[in-house]
DNA sequence: CCTTGACCTTACCACAGTGGGAAGCCCCAA
DNA sequence: TTGGGGCTTCCCACTGTGGTAAGGTCAAGG
């Protein structure tokens, strides 16, 4: 099989299985007499394993602890699920770091006319951020 | 006074007042006679508005036009107000998204015994992840 | 046998923000 | 004069993805 039909059979483009390659995620590819990368059914398998993770919101990096559980028939189970408790973790960080500016965003909103006046509490609020406390004085203070 | 203390002044480091500078967010500073930028108030409450507008999560072409606006004595608030809407569309699809990845993982993990055998429903879920549908055959079937 | 078009290869560019570092000049205080 | 902290520019790195260009390959049809 190429590569276009391991993108095919898999969902993963050829463009990111190359990827994938080059950063060591999967081994390299056979290559047929002139070059192509050749792909058995087990090599879709993982292009599926990784296109799902992905979806999943694994990094690269951690794509690569997950396969390595994958392979790895003596496993434990608890070093997956820590892994992906440590995603969760870090996607429930971003869900509420969205969510903090997402609140306040539609909170201004809210408040904002949006007709042709000037006059408009987004704008009024970006202009009026507060200084940062300088914690550290250092030798930065007045010129 | 210089760029340190602009970025003391209004919590953007140094490196970013040069890419705001650079990728045109800023018009260019005075220089001082050995080529030091330097900055009056006017342009440390710039500097703010772009720190509060980054942490609400605006990207750089954004911020550009909402600072085109806030220049603007004579803006109407409907565009302001058109600007964040879309910005929370966005925001929201990304939270959406991580929802739901949070939600799958969250589900696996609860069930993934964590101990030392090697058998994973999180493995399972995505070592079975399904074939794409391929919806146009184009040449690619079998070799 | 040759052309055509789909396929494959590598190599480079771009995105968006941010940080890191090196090499070199500047300025102030001790 | 020396030391240390600022400042300058320039280049590199990250993440993951897409694009593009130049060139080789292969199969089908004239």
């Amino acid at each position: 099989m190429n590569i276009g039909e391991a993108s095919a059979a898999s969902g993963v483009s050829a463009k990111m299985i190359r990827y994938y390659e080059q950063v060591g995620l999967l081994c390299a590819a056979q290559r047929s007499a002139v070059g192509y990368r050749r792909y058995a059914e087990a090599d879709v398998q993982a292009l599926r394993f990784l296109k799902r993770a992905r979806s999943l919101g694994f990094s690269v990096a951690q794509m690569r602890d997950l396969l390595a559980l994958w392979r790895d028939d003596h496993r434990a189970s608890a070093d997956v699920k820590r892994l992906a408790l440590a995603h969760l973790v870090t996607l429930d960080a971003k869900a509420h770091e969205i969510a903090e500016m997402s609140q306040a965003l539609r909170h201004l909103a809210e408040r904002c006319d949006g007709d042709g006046r000037p006059g408009c509490p987004i704008i009024d609020d970006l202009a009026t951020a507060l200084a940062p406390n300088v914690q550290r004085p250092s030798k930065i203070l007045n010129h």
